[in-house]
DNA sequence: AATGAATGAGGATTCATTCAT
DNA sequence: AATGAATGAATCCTCATTCAT
């Protein structure tokens, strides 16, 4: 029971989650075809197709906040780290955007399977006191450099932090009707929703 | 072929839409119970399953956006106008998160079945239109009102409309680390975020 | 939801359940091929094979009694009537020997799947409790007629009774070894048996 | 290819056997389980699972038989020995109703897959040829010490002993039914149902 | 000899859709 | 126009068995 085989069976349903935004719609016969294993050794490793998507969601979730932790913990600038981090976001939201409403939402919306958001219901939430760790760090930094005067309240944070992907969200979900923005632009237009909202 | 029989398998699917978050588990059954009516006799006002949640949904949007303009051709102030605007996406955004996402999403991002986004292609953009240009002329007025000093460009007000939405947004959903702020500090919140960004 | 397709479904089952020893190896594909359904269509009816199977033998058994009801009322004399149910039995037995096991066994010993059980468990008893009386009454019948000289108990005219099906269900089931012995001896001999048991 | 191996499979899959009234829902994985090895080690001493199963009923009732033998070889009177025989039964049949079966029944009645049914064919009349070579034994002593007047055709005999196991039998199925009896009362009742049913 | 790992064949169940009335 | 009834295609999951080590 190699956690290899878990990990190869993590990525085939990752890999079918970032093409297909309908978790609802993945098939255990896909998820095998991927992994190029028979069907039958998914049930070898997970319980249910619900067992394996989310856990496959958690690693996935684990493994973005790992990486942004080690980005942080570069001790750039603010400004540097900041976009950074946006551009890692942004390149995880390439992917999916489904990724973006893990971060966001709470459990209680997510569009998953009842049996599966039991599951994944005490991870998530530890994943998300993570990410409010990490980014509440990346706030303090900001505040220590004096670019933003006072620590401002956890919501108001989270609210700038938002807006600052929204930018690159909205950028890359309507290419087409803003197509003149370079990516810097965006980064940068990303960095002053932070500045503005918090002065 | 009455348009009553349409319009209330639109409600009956619509109130799924509400209460289901994912829209490929709705049911053929479902919808005909919900409407009082047999199964078969959905087939009779429409070709597939698709056909009619995809309808359904532009009608809501249709409604939504009349709502909207209704509002906004009150001429109310700026403040005012903006505030019953994001109550009213606020209470469209109770019923459904998915709502948000498809005013805010282009075509492809839709969590929805490929064969749906091809019916509903045309009239999402058009609806997509009809709410840019009714967003325009609200943010011509908080120009016009001295709110905003010069007009902003499209992709700015959009990113401010949407952090404002966010505001709301984020409140709901997390409701449990943010209960501290009443509705209305949450408004309150929503317009300044507007302010701010395009200062 | 017309009650004859049940039936219908009641008799494919049934048909099956003669031919095969082990209800657990009777597949719904099975059942639907033999009532010239579709395999879904089982599914209109019922909730599940289980289901379709204990309701199958409910009705199988109330059948029987039924028919041993109808013996019984025409109060012809103790010997004929006797002979004559033991026949009947003995025909049901040559379609299924697990016919004998339900009437005899408690619930919790049916080789049937734990589902299946439960949904059976009141009317089975119920069936008992008409099986019951009804044999009491025939017993009743042989006092009457001087044949036994006072009413045995339940547990000891039960016991007479089971030895005669025996008599029967030893000779099917082991002809080639005792096959020299005819129908009507056989008949005989369990008539005998009861009389013997009970003097 | 130790014959303990064998055995520990034998004894393992008997108590599944003693637990699960339906053999086919007896599982190789629970068999091997049960023995503390691994499935596929199972099939290094067996060639399939109808297999094992077969062979361990074979040998449990090679080793009931055994225990009856021994029982007759004490050389006590006919009705100590008979009602010793039906306590080791009635011992048997607390375990598992099957067992019953297996020995008064011929195979094609056998609640099991065909293929253990052709694998036991012979050895299995090879018992019940031992079992009633046993019995007529037994039968020869009660003629001898007089109980019996003469010697019963083997049919007539093993209605009688039959009959004696049903007595137990059917105390201990329909307990709740009859629980005002006492074992030594239902013994005894058996021992009497033989002798006049012989008589 | 022992077994961890892998799997295909098989079976229950769901559900959109069709059809006859 | 309305629908009760019927169903095939799709899909999850189980389990006996094989295989490589």
């Amino acid at each position: 029971m190699s956690q290899d085989k878990k990990t190869i069976i993590y990525e085939a349903a990752l890999s079918l989650v970032y093409d297909n935004q309908d978790l609802s719609r993945i098939k255990v016969a896909d998820i095998a075809e991927r992994a190029n294993i028979g069907k039958s050794t998914v049930y070898e490793y997970f319980e249910s197709k619900e067992q394996v998507i989310g856990e496959a969601l958690i690693y996935m979730f684990n493994r973005g906040i790992a990486s942004f932790e080690f980005i942080i913990e570069e001790n750039k600038t603010f400004k540097e780290t900041y976009i950074l981090l946006l551009e890692g976001i942004s390149a995880l939201m390439n992917k999916n955007r489904n990724l973006f409403d893990f971060m966001t939402m709470s459990q209680k919306d997510l569009d998953i399977h009842n049996t599966i958001k039991k599951i994944m219901l005490l991870q998530l939430e530890e994943i998300r006191q993570k990410y409010f760790k990490m980014i509440e760090k990346l706030v303090d930094r900001s505040v220590e450099e004096g670019i933003i005067k006072e620590k401002p309240s956890r919501y108001d944070w989270h609210i700038a932090v938002m807006s600052s992907m929204t930018c690159i969200f909205v950028h890359k979900q309507l290419k087409e009707e803003f197509n003149n923005l370079s990516e810097e632009e965006v980064l940068e237009k990303a960095y002053k929703a932070y500045v503005k909202l918090l002065s």
